[in-house]
DNA sequence: CCGCAATGTGACAAAGCCGTCACATTCGCA
DNA sequence: TGCGAATGTGACGGCTTTGTCACATTGCGG
């Protein structure tokens, strides 16, 4: 069982390189030449971690980060970027755009295989309690239980997992089709069904002096404000 | 509300320049310029994140950053370690301590900002995609999902939060009073009700090929196999 | 101001979950 | 080998969860 990593690389003796290197650590590893195919093959195959050049002909390194954080399905994969020296700029633009780590070229395979490894310990291993903690909001993840200034509220499990994602992804809007998407697991959605509405209702009523929080953006979805109201 | 940040470094001009430039990023700063106070500063005021420099009089880098991985209270504290361009071997060994990251003097002060940013929202987001992954096996908590060989079993809450428990420590023998306690929530446990023994059943009935490894330990408990038999 | 779409709210009923019971089977010990 | 405790299995029914509907209310644009 062993893990996969993407090389998004154009260059052939870099990929060689990198292919001989992790596989010899025990890794599967798929190759990608371009930053299209690499996209494809992330959004395929789902690789553990993805190792991607910054040069690249046609959609460049930034992009295809861009593209792969801002997709569902791709974006839990942790990205690895490889710049040249002489790009100090880019190494920013790569840590703003979500990019977990980078290597600089030239590299020692040895360090590059240790990096994969850390960043896969750090994206794979199980938080012994899964908690996060805001403005007396709670959510233990471990427990599946959420609590209000100290004082527990029965969720139902659909109730959590509506909870949970307005809670990673608060201050965004979201739309009663990704909810539908992401909470329930609709691959295509009834367009007119009311059962997000509802489990909002049901949420909001069980938040109580947080409720409000929970806001209606008409004509577009729902979102959980970033900050608390004054 | 500001993050703290603990720098490590003996060198006074460069004391001066993080922390310059860290209170400018709206960051609380505490300096120590030994590895022996960079520790102990550590150990008492729990900062968010540190910046250790390597090359230390006394206790170096390297040992505080492993003194603190190996300290319950600081382990989780997130370390930048800050190495000389001319020390490639160190940055593997700093990798291999446990450093979250590291960054090559000279560097720009923007980007030293932006690592300490980039390491604090991975060490304090929750994580996109909560997932154990082994032997054919996967729980993500994240979507409430569990899957074998890439099939989705359809698990109800209860059940999987069983499973969760039983896979987070497989190899041990959980009473069925550890599991009230731990599953069900219950803090006095009635001795003699079979609503583990019922859930076990179940949980089995849905594990398919997988359900030998949830062996029964008669007159103990039941156990989660840690190896795949045979 | 009015009309219509969007959203909130009260309520219903089907389906599912859960804990329990009764009986069957297994295991370990004398 | 026999017995009793421990565990497995089939089944039941009460309660909860869930999605839907009908009507009420709100917000926005013409």
């Amino acid at each position: 069982m062993q893990d996969t990593v993407l090389i998004v690389e154009d260059e052939p003796d870099a990929v060689d390189l990198l292919r001989y290197n992790l596989e010899r650590a025990d890794f599967d590893v798929l190759v990608a030449m371009t930053g299209d195919r690499g996209l494809a093959v992330a959004r395929e195959s789902r690789p553990d971690i993805v190792i991607l050049d910054l040069m690249l002909p046609g959609m460049d390194g930034h992009e295809v980060c861009r593209a792969m954080k801002g997709d569902t399905g791709t974006e839990a994969i942790p990205v690895i970027m490889l710049t040249a020296r002489s790009e100090p700029g880019q190494r920013v633009k790569g840590l703003e755009i979500g990019a977990d780590d980078y290597v600089t070229k030239p590299f020692s395979p040895r360090e590059l295989v240790l990096r994969v490894r850390a960043v896969l310990r750090r994206h794979r291993t199980m938080p012994r309690s899964e908690i996060v903690s805001f403005d007396g909001l709670t959510l233990d993840r471990t427990k599946f239980e959420a609590r209000l200034d100290g004082e527990r509220i029965e969720l139902t499990a659909t109730e959590f997992k509506l909870m949970c994602v307005f809670v990673e992804r608060r201050g965004r809007t979201l739309t009663r089709e990704t909810l539908l998407r992401d909470v329930w697991g609709y691959q295509t959605s009834t367009l007119d069904t009311r059962t997000v509405d509802t489990h909002v209702r049901r949420l909001r009523d069980k938040l109580g002096t947080c409720s409000a929080r929970l806001e209606t953006v008409r004509g577009e979805g729902y979102r959980f404000a970033a900050e608390a109201s004054p």
